[in-house]
DNA sequence: CGGCTTATTGAGTGCGTTCAACCGGTGTGG
DNA sequence: CCACACCGGTTGAACGCACTCAATAAGCCG
């Protein structure tokens, strides 16, 4: 596994640019003007697809280019002191990756497609003198690294305060949240990660991440099937995540009465 | 607690200058000319000195200014979704806060000082147009914000993977570590916060941190009195937090023998 | 089909929590 | 001055959640 060969090609053209990307509301572009959308297209260098385990970048290597995933998934790992793997964050499309990159100019984790995918190379250089020009774009992009701040702590937070899970749903319902605001179905969407990878994210053992995921199941809650989700009790779920019903859940399964302290 | 009275004042005059500040080169003024640090200086506001126990800013609260510690110690906290409270990092001399507020002009979270501590007020919009001026500034700013995304991706490897043991040796020698860099011993320094405060960081009940404390006393690798320590093995602590002998540690206190294998 | 990876399920253990008592220092008021 | 309360910290005992080891099942691909 984590093959380095990369598909390139299929740069060329125009019918790539920003203007007509899917995720223009989420990505660098947001909120510039058609003027200005221009100018950051200029600056986008090419597209590059990935096949399922492909590496995009890792530790050590030189800090060229930030990526924002055009389309597919990925997953950002690091190792703990211990030397053992831990997932930092998945990412989907219009996500950025390699901010964490900007501290030492070389990339601080390994990033790795999930599936078939493609991203947008953003030279950092080009970057830097586009902001320079563009206060309005160095803003945005203040702002996407400071949401990247907000996420990681409160993953700090997950792992710290949370019961296994309390930590799944919050998973399932991040996962939800942000297909809904990518115009998905926040009820029904594939994992696209393996149990292996949910545990290492939330900080478990992939057993005990199955284990919840059959609960989930005979709760009610969710329908699963090999990675297929469909979320049938979102109410419920959010009430897991925040923590109601500490004891309740442990066995009790079917009483359903949670649902009347929402 | 929690109180929000703040000693304003001993505003004036030039020496409170960045040229002149102890951590001229950790801080905001990092790398910069002689002729560009006036700039800086230019742009920072006024201080202000705050009493243990006051609150720096608080969720919700307007973005307006940044803050850099200038002496003292500060802790930055939030709630879980279950509403209870933990705490994302602990500041010192030189760190920056209120990085998380850029994203959506708002402060996310609660910055308390753990003793009598003085900051520069950074205006934000003010450092705004001083980057879309000096690139130079800008990058180094990037940089740092990309310093936090790095710490608190750390952060979520501890908790994630990492025993109690392992992780309250990561905070220790963390603080050695920063505290060396300052020009401070890294082996003798005060612990600012209290017990419970290094527990709700570390995702642990504070009388497992007075026990592990007890432990590594007991091993011979701390001294510690109050809130006092000395770091009297910093190799093994180094070795504990590197997650070296897992089972060896339980409970043969005095056998020392785990030295050897470094 | 066999070989492999991914996922599920079971049984037992252990780490850290939880509840609770106790201790030392500090500040306060009688 | 001492009695008292209070806060922060330490220590003890028992419980329970999640881990660990292990076996089985289900897909996937050659």
């Amino acid at each position: 596994m984590l093959t380095q060969q990369t598909y390139r090609g299929d740069v060329g053209a125009g019918d790539t640019k920003c203007g007509q990307c899917a995720y223009r509301s989420l990505c660098l572009p947001f909120g510039l003007s058609e003027r200005d959308l221009v100018r950051v297209e200029s600056a986008i260098g090419c597209r590059r697809r990935l096949a399922r385990g492909d590496v995009l970048f890792y530790p050590g290597q030189e800090l060229v280019n930030l990526y924002a995933v055009r389309f597919g998934h990925f997953l950002t790992c690091r190792d703990d002191p211990r030397g053992e793997r831990y997932i930092t964050a998945f990412q989907m499309g219009g996500d950025l990756l390699g901010l964490d990159a900007i501290a030492n100019a070389e990339h601080a984790s390994t990033a790795i497609a999930l599936e078939y995918s493609e991203v947008c190379e953003i030279p950092y250089a080009r970057l830097q003198s586009l902001m320079a020009e563009m206060p309005r774009m160095m803003e945005h992009f203040l702002q996407a690294m400071s949401e990247e701040i907000l996420r990681d702590q409160s993953a700090i937070g997950f792992f710290g305060g949370l019961r296994a899970e309390e930590r799944l749903a919050s998973l399932l319902l991040n996962l939800s949240a942000r297909y809904a605001m990518r115009g998905f179905s926040p009820r029904r969407f594939a994992l696209r990660m393996s149990r292996d990878d949910m545990a290492r994210y939330l900080g478990l053992q992939l057993e005990t991440v199955s284990r919840l995921l059959t609960r989930f199941r005979e709760l009610g809650l969710i329908r699963l099937e090999r990675r297929e989700l469909d979320i049938l009790d979102l109410r419920q779920l959010e009430a897991i995540a925040a923590g109601a019903m500490r004891d309740d859940l442990s066995h009790d399964q079917g009483s359903h009465h949670a649902s009347a302290c929402l």
